[in-house]
Order: structure tokens, then C-alpha cells, then sequence
DNA sequence: TTTTAGCACTCTCTTCATGAAAGTGCCAAT
DNA sequence: ATTGGCACTTTCATGAAGAGAGTGCTAAAA
């Protein structure tokens, strides 16, 4: 964390200056530069100094012995931590944004378009979770086979959804199997969220006469989360974005990142991680540079926050840019847009 | 078109082996490297005389001159009206397109499924169209308003099928109106496809005494047919892939193509346009570089074909990759892969 | 008549040297 | 604590030189 990290007041300025600098023109800062473009009433001298500290306290470093300073993924986490004044949208944005308002009553629908105004908005990549049912505890669950290798399963959550899914299992189900599982899940249900819920499936304790199902409960119950999972759409809009930005003009840089949004699971995953990441009291999530544990993220940010359809479901959306993305811009984006979202789809199912 | 294109034997062959060796290597070929590498029993200076004919007749091309041959958009045609040999695919291929046939049972799933295989099969884009009854002919039509600014649109098939849309207009609907565009349509119907219906529906001669609402009526009409037309979902998959062509090393190259395949729009045009530009008799569209429309795809083919349900709707699913794409096995495996979608889904609906 | 060898010419691509720009660190002076 | 000066680094753009691959054309050979 960077807690402990103490700057003078001069030094916030010039690490906030090079951040803004940097984030607009994607080149080095060098002592100079800085004085002249941004007006410092100190010499170059003074500047490389101070500049020397912040790279001493791991907030900039230089891409190579002699040239200018590069904020570092630190430097960006102060920043949006401390320094980050907060953004006013321009009327423009205000107006863009406010097509949210007017749209059409499928949820599928609105999702997409959100998404896409979003996108449009920010010039990058954003991504999505459908609703989901995850952040509700469960009250009950009923799982019915139907045939040899299917079943129905209906979960009952706190708030009175009942869900209900079809699942196509590779092996046979043992109905005795299943009542057993089921019975005991009740018991000690209390108020669970699904993946607690499925970590308990997976370590419930068998009794003796039915050890040797050991594998084929450990099978059935992965193959059930992965369904139940796989339900959950994941919305993406605007990877050409990336292709603009100077970071990335080169494919080899490019590719690893689309490879990565071209699957569904992955970015979910992804969405589902942020919230373990950063402080719980925020209302947008910052993920930066390294923090996230994907390799191919490595030089991306990840800006989210979480949209609420009533009491009744939750889902994340989120913006995927260059690590120097326009943290206090896209935070405010993201907020407005999920807000929005929220209000449209909650007066949606009221 | 090429069928006046009159070759001696040896051309044939020697655009072939120019053909073949391009789509792998992907560089101009020379007189000399032809020779060694296919081991042709002429000399370099033969060869020579015989590409100058074939650039004389268009089917090659130098990128600049001293520089070798490179296959016109007019070469792969010809290569592929009258030179290709089928293809046969690998056992590799063949086990990896087996997997289709286990799928779940949703037609969403199965769509997504199978374009994910057919990408990784070919290593390239694929896209597809969610089944329609674009190919249908529709029967009857019905339109009830709901309130001021929604109706339902009922249409019944030829093959006895009926879709209902909830239609959402900008502006009041009157109901005089709508009843008596639904009466002169079903009056003037007999077996027509819905872009022709809705063709009819914007040419209407409106009477005397409701000609004021003109405007109304197209407004509405185009509000109807794109709502329509939006129901139909585009499926995607393997964009990436187009990142590791060399002729999309640089994004200005790859960026357009990304960015058309964003719009759902522009595909589900292209997709639909396809069978306009070859012969109706051919299983498999090929519209080769410039051959289609959209500018942004100059340098890229498609191969599309189309895959049933039953007799109740179809859709199209195609390749995208760049103009030197590998047509037997694409070709091939498009046809497979569509061939078992056909079954999978016609089973899955009988 | 077709094929081939030879040759002059063209164009690209890589490599290398060179110099300009922009930057740094450090030291001594302010 | 700040600053000017200076030696030193590193990248980047530019241009020259030479290798490599290819062509077209002509005249001789098959």
C-alpha cells in the first residue's frame, strides 16, 4: 500500500503534473520540458531533484538511463488515491450520456446500448456482466432430476427469486445422490452467497455408504457452476479502441489483450476479482497496471464499479485502457453510466 | 467475370503453384524461386514470358516492378472457379469438427459453440447470423396497437411459423392507419419476402384522404424494419486472429476491419449481400477482396455459406480473413461446419 | 517457333556511421 | 535549498553503400 508514503506539497504538484502531462501526450517527461510547458517557477536543476526522489519512492521510473520519467503503476495508484481532483463531464459528455434515458425495454438491449455509449465516450474498452444473482444470498436450492443425465436445478434467494436452470450432465445422476446433496445443503444453508454455496457442495462431507460417489458428486457439482456460470452474458464493446493508442500500435503488443477479451470466462472472472482487490467503502474500483493477476493486463487499468437492478441483482461494468488511462475522466464516466443503468433498469422491474 | 480467360495447360499450373505458395508464404514470387522451390523443368527465362502473359490477363500483379508476382482479387477467382482441387480435411480436422455434434440444446449456445470451432479450425474470423425467416415467405401480417406508441407485429410464414415483435415507435401510432396498411398488404401479399414486404409497405399509395400522414407512415415503416432487423443477433468470434496475418502487422491496416466488425449493422449486411454476388448454384459464397462492397475489406475475403433449420429458417456463417486466404480448406470446412449446424438444429427442432 | 542464357537495370532491405535532440547526474557556486 | 554548467547517455532520423531478388530484352540454341 502506499499509506506510508509522504510528499512534500511540491512534490504532489510535479507528480500530478507529469501524470496529467503523461497521460495526454504518452512520452517521457524530462526536467525541462516540464518547467517550460507547465510554468514552474524553479530551474530544470531543482525539478531533477525532486524527480530523483520520486523515482527513489518507486512513483516514476525511466524507461532507459536518459530519458524523461514515465509514471510507474505506484506513481498511478497515488495518484488516483491522493492527488486525483475530481472530473466535472463537459456539457457535451452530459448530453451524450443522457441517451442512456431513452431506451428500450429489454434488458439485453439496454445493457448493449450502455455499453456502446460508454465506449464511444471514453474511446475504450468496455466490458460487462449481465445481472447477476451472485451478490444475493441463497435461501434454497432444489435440484430434480428430470432424466438419466439431466436435472433441474432451482435456487431461491433471499429477496424471493426463484431461478431456474436446465442442466445437461456428461454422466448419469443418481436421484439418491441428489435428494442426499440437497437435504444437506438446506440444513446448512443459512445466508450464502452461490460461490460459498458451491465451495460447500464441492467439500460436503460424504458418509460412508455413498463415499465411493466421491467423483461423480466432485464432477456433477463442477459441471453444475460451470452452467450456471456460463449463463451469465458478458457484454463487450469498442476493442478496436486499443488498436488507436500508441501503447499498442504494434500487434505483438495488441493481440495478447483481444485474445484475452474474446473469452467470455476470463473477463469474468476478471470482473468478479476486482471487488476483492480494492477497498470495499470505494464506489469504483481501480484496478492498475500489475495489480490485476492476468499477465496479458499487465499494461492496462481496469476502471469499474457495480450496477444494481433494485435489491434484486448486480452486475459489474467496467472500462479496459492503457495503464495512463484518464483515471479521473473514466471514474466519473463509469460512475454516471452504471448510475444511469441502475435507475433504468430498477424502474425497469418495478 | 472470367470465363472468356483462355489458358494453356502450363499456365494453369504455374498460377496455381504461384497461388498456393503465396497463401503460404506470403511473398512475391520470382522466376527463379518458382523453378527451384516447385521444380519446374523449364528455365527461369520461360517462366518469366509465361507471367508476364498471366499479368497481361490480370490474374497477377507486381507490387513493384523488379519485384516478383503476387495473385490478383481476378487470380484467386479463376484459382477458384476452375483450378482449386477439393480439399480434404485432415483427421485432425475431422475429430476437431466431430465436437459439434455434442452440444447443448439451446440454438444460442449451439451458434456460439460452433463458431468458436470453426474459428480455431481456420484460424480466422468467423461470423454468422442468428436463423431468420428472411428466406421464408411470409403469409399474413398483423399489426395491433397496444397503446400511443406500441404495437405488436404479427407475421405468419409460409411454412406456418409466427413471430411476434413488440414494437416500440418514436411516434404516436394511429390505429386507422395501421389497420388499413395491414389490409392493403395482406390484399397485395402472395408469397413475399419480408424485405419485400417491407419494400411495399414504404411504396404504399396511400389515399387521398390519409396522404397527410406520409411521413408518419415511412417513419414508422423504417422504425418496424430496423427493429426487426436488430432482433437478428450477429454472432462473432476470433477477431484476434486477423492480428497475426502479416498483411494486418500494422494496425492502420487491422484498425478498420475491427472497427466494421463492431457494427452489427454492417455485418448483417454483408452477410446478406453475399448471395447476390456469386452464382445461386454454388454451396459456398466466396466474395473475394473487392468483389464486396464495404471498402474496409478491400484486402479481406469471404466465405460464407448457409445453414437451415429444417424448413423453418436459415442463416448464414462465413470466414473473414485476408484476400490470400487458404479457399479449399475454408471453403471446405465452412461447408462442414454449416452441414452440421443444419442437422444439429433441424434435429434439435423436430 | 519455343526455350534459354546472358546482361543491364531497378527496387527494396539491411547495415552502418553520423549528428542532432533530449535527457541525466553531479559538482561547485549562489 | 537552488541553480548553472558540463560531461556523458541514449534514442532517433538521415543518408550512403552494398547485397539480394527480380525484371525485360536480345540473341543464340533447340
Amino acid at each position: 500500500m502506499d499509506h506510508q508514503i509522504q510528499l512534500t506539497e511540491r512534490k504532489k504538484v510535479l507528480l500530478s503534473t507529469i501524470i496529467k502531462d503523461y497521460i495526454n501526450n504518452v512520452e517521457p517527461l524530462g526536467s525541462r520540458t516540464i518547467c517550460k510547458r507547465h510554468g514552474f517557477d524553479v530551474s530544470p536543476a531543482t525539478i531533477r531533484n525532486e524527480m530523483a526522489e520520486l523515482e527513489e519512492a518507486g512513483l516514476l521510473y525511466q524507461p532507459h538511463t536518459s530519458a524523461g520519467r514515465i509514471p510507474s503503476d505506484q506513481g498511478y495508484r497515488f495518484f488516483v488515491n491522493h492527488l486525483m481532483a475530481p472530473y466535472v463531464p463537459t456539457p457535451e459528455e452530459h448530453q451524450f450520456l443522457s441517451r442512456l434515458q431513452q431506451t428500450s425495454k429489454a434488458v439485453d438491449a439496454i445493457l448493449s446500448h450502455s455499453i456502446r455509449i460508454l465506449s464511444k465516450a471514453t474511446h475504450s474498452i468496455v466490458v460487462a456482466e449481465a445481472p447477476t444473482l451472485r451478490q444475493t444470498p441463497v435461501k434454497g436450492l432444489h435440484m430434480t432430476p428430470i432424466d438419466d443425465t439431466s436435472m433441474v436445478l432451482t435456487l431461491t434467494y433471499s429477496n424471493g427469486i426463484q431461478r431456474q436452470s436446465l442442466i445437461n450432465l456428461a454422466q448419469p445422476v443418481y436421484s439418491d445422490m441428489l435428494s442426499m446433496l440437497t437435504n444437506y445443503l438446506n440444513a446448512h444453508l443459512g445466508h450464502t452467497l452461490l460461490d460459498e454455496l458451491f465451495h460447500k457442495m464441492a467439500t460436503f462431507p460424504l458418509e460412508r455408504e455413498i463415499q465411493y460417489y466421491k467423483n461423480a458428486v466432485l464432477d456433477m457439482v463442477s459441471e453444475i457452476y460451470s452452467h450456471v456460470q456460463r449463463e451469465e452474458k458478458i457484454y463487450l464493446s469498442g476493442t478496436s479502441h486499443l488498436l488507436k493508442e500508441p501503447e499498442f500500435q504494434t500487434t505483438e503488443k495488441a493481440y495478447p489483450i483481444l485474445q484475452f477479451l474474446e473469452h467470455d470466462t476470463f473477463v469474468r472472472q476478471l470482473l468478479q476479482s476486482v471487488a476483492f482487490n480494492a477497498p470495499p467503502e470505494s464506489e469504483v474500483y481501480c484496478v492498475i497496471g500489475n495489480e490485476n493477476s492476468y499477465h496479458e493486463l499487465q499494461d492496462c487499468s481496469l476502471i469499474a464499479t457495480r450496477y444494481y437492478i433494485d435489491s434484486k441483482a448486480s452486475g459489474m461494468i467496467g472500462v479496459i485502457g492503457p495503464t495512463r488511462i484518464d483515471y479521473p475522466k473514466v471514474m466519473s464516466l463509469v460512475q454516471s453510466v452504471a448510475g444511469s443503468l441502475t435507475q433504468v433498469l430498477t424502474k425497469l422491474f418495478t
